[in-house]
DNA sequence: TTTAATTGACTTTCTTTGACTTTAATTATA
DNA sequence: TATAATTAAAGTCAAAGAAAGTCAATTAAA
């Protein structure tokens, strides 16, 4: 039996259909009061079904006229430039391999020159404070967010 | 349902753009009159969405034959953008806060879509870790980082 | 018996409104 | 003419209202 939070999961993907899978806006309260469930109710389903990992993101703002507003991303994990390059980095990656990759995405024209400095930017270990030794974990967040956002059909 | 703030806020856009985005000068309470709202909510329009970290700053006089002045800091060489938007960044900043900045660079074409994309990207809590709460400081030096490399020619 | 879903009380953020203050320009008065 | 009074703006601030966020306790499902 599917539960509720499958219910409103299948709503938000359906309006996200009929607008050609761009953005939809949202009131938190209207859909609640809609599907008679708890206002956190839609935060959980967000939570769950509609973060990063499953190609969307979330915006919102409270007080009057607030709304949440989730964006599909549409990675295209199916080119395989993209699959290669998330399985090189791994979970960790150091800033001289994290550079050579950006600097072959710029020769191979995936990414402008203008692009690459701005990865690069974020490469930078004085940039990448961080008190235990994560660097290259956060390192290998970042470049692999980035690109994640380049490959988007 | 859009804020009336929202609507106030794309007004003053439009008038820019008209203007070719260098300056327009209103009065409070003709403006306020027309969109029939109490005269200080053009302040908070103005103070949330016309501030430095939008890219704008405002000017007035009171009195009679008194204006609001409104300038993109797009138009003003004298003010070097990205040293203001530094120091508005300063030690460490939300999520919302660098989208809204991001944002205001794509807006008055200092970066382009996929350039705000990769940045926005980096701006992600998820993407992120971080074992203390440092998040907010992470990301204060990212951004600044990728904003310097941009401006630097 | 561990994971996922539901609920609701409480918190935070953003917007709207209005009463009161300050400043500038104009008009009236000594 | 110099000053005072009046009028015409804009500024400030705090209170009330509107919406979303958080978190922990319960309940349901796997």
């Amino acid at each position: 039996m599917a539960s509720i939070s499958d219910v409103i999961e299948k709503f938000f993907k359906e309006l996200l259909e009929q607008n050609q899978g761009k953005t939809i806006q949202i009131q938190r309260n209207e859909v609640a009061k809609h599907f008679d469930c708890s206002p956190s109710q839609i935060n959980y389903v967000l939570m769950t079904r509609f973060n990063v990992q499953h190609g969307y993101y979330i915006e919102s703002r409270r007080g009057g006229g607030g709304f949440i507003k989730i964006t599909m991303l549409r990675a295209d994990n199916s080119q395989p430039v993209h699959r290669v390059l998330l399985k090189e980095i791994g979970s960790e990656i150091a800033k001289t391999q994290a550079n050579r990759i950006i600097k072959a995405l710029n020769e191979q024209q995936y990414i402008s020159e203008r692009e690459s400095s701005i990865m690069k930017a974020a490469m930078e270990d004085q940039v990448l404070i961080s008190p235990l030794n994560n660097r290259d974990q956060l390192r290998a967040q970042l470049l692999k967010g980035m690109i994640t956002v380049l490959f988007q059909r």
